[in-house]
DNA sequence: ATGGTCAGCCTTACGTCGTAAGGTTTGTCC
DNA sequence: GGACAAACCTTACGACGTAAGGCTGACCAT
């Protein structure tokens, strides 16, 4: 048998329509398109015209691939986090300015990629990229004289924040499907039989948002609320 | 059919009659052993003493089979919750204590099914007996006296900490595996360049773990850290 | 007892997945 | 021109979820 070849590197790269960062672009791509369920070793080759085992000589299998996206997102937060915290100008002098920004950052990236959280939190352990993540955040409250317990407890409430706000929490008549208005309707007043103050919080917030531009269930406001109770709640800890 | 052959036409008589309740056990059973991923309805029939398609007389196929796991689940965690809240006493007249209870109960119960986290996220939409807890929660606030907005703000907050919290974020000794000594001092020695404040916040807080019961990065108290910090943050703005 | 009904379980088969093993093309350099 | 290796393809295997249909045995009215 001919094992001589044992994939050594070096060598040069003759001719690349095919590289690794074009198959995680694609992958990435198809994620956003179709979520991440839909990037398989074989329709993600197909997009990219060509076979499926073509794509091992470019990542390690799978497994690698899954890792390139962490790394492509966490690569995303690290570049919007950087020009955020640029823009605070003088104001990056206090911590809470500088991780405010920074988590922001990767909510919004997080938002151009919904399966990004799902995945990093279903890697067997954290992966490298998003430890330089959190190594940033970390730095500026240590910087800000944060004790090492107390930022340690911050990274845990901040991270779990990014990775569990995903979901859109409530959206009870999309997620039924509202195919017609008289079936949402019987849908809803048997939800206010069991359900309560849910239905009257639903009614009630739903009459509130008065913005067209934002559902009734705005997430971006309910994130920063959360995000500075925990910042206010980690400064008056401080 | 040449099956004759192979089943002894004699009597056997055992055979249990395999219910909904017995699949969704075993399949809990299972996942919190090997994890969710090892759960096919396969090797589920398998220990069950059963083949695969039989499982379908019992479950309309595997959604139906995660979203009775997720109705178990949420079952637990409303029994668990139920008897913290009555082991309030007169305490349950602060909604905020009733809340602490009710979260933590969660929390006590994903911990016994840390699969539990990632299914419920990965639905596509939340399942009702899911909404049946928020409904409780919910509830307690809103007859404490707090405005549908805030509780609103509140169901947000304390379910992305829920569902967020379950990986221990910081192992990385662990999750490289710490075969030898040797390569570990390598692997933190490498990590103190490229992380400093990381690896700095880890020795600190190793040195402060005494508990021998608990590893250095405690996720209980974490998480009870960051639930009070909401909870502070929650009724500060009530 | 007898034949009908039917729930519970099994068998087979299809299309999908990730990927191991090995063969084929293609471009570059001596 | 010949060698070489990188890039790509083909084939195949063992999993997966599940659609379609066959077998068995308990129950029942006749």
């Amino acid at each position: 048998m001919k094992t001589d070849e044992s994939t050594s590197t070096g060598g040069r790269p003759a001719r690349t329509p095919l590289s690794r960062e074009r198959v995680l672009t694609a992958a990435a791509a198809m994620a956003d398109a179709e979520g991440l369920a839909a990037v398989t070793m074989r329709r993600l080759a197909a997009e990219l015209g060509v076979e499926a085992m073509s794509l091992y000589h470019h990542l390690p299998g799978k497994g690698g691939l899954l890792d390139g996206l962490v790394e492509r997102v966490a690569g995303e937060i690290a570049d919007a986090a950087a020009t955020a915290v640029g823009a605070l100008g003088a104001d990056d002098s206090d911590w809470r300015h500088v991780v405010r920004a920074r988590i922001l950052a990767a909510r919004s990236v997080m938002l151009r990629h919904p399966w990004a959280p799902g995945l990093i939190a279903s890697r067997p352990s954290i992966p490298a990229p998003v430890f330089l993540l959190y190594e940033e955040v970390l730095g500026a409250m240590i910087r800000g004289g944060c004790s090492y317990h107390l930022a340690h407890r911050a990274m845990h409430s901040l991270g779990s924040m990014v990775l569990g706000f995903a979901q859109e929490l409530f959206s009870p008549a999309a997620a039924g499907g509202d195919l017609e208005p008289d079936r949402a309707e019987a849908e809803l007043a048997a939800m206010a039989e069991v359900l309560p103050y849910t239905t009257a919080m639903v009614a009630n917030e739903m009459h509130a948002a008065d913005d067209p531009t934002l559902g009734w269930c705005d997430g971006q406001s309910e994130f920063e609320f959360t995000l500075d109770l925990l910042l206010d709640g980690l400064a008056r800890a401080a």
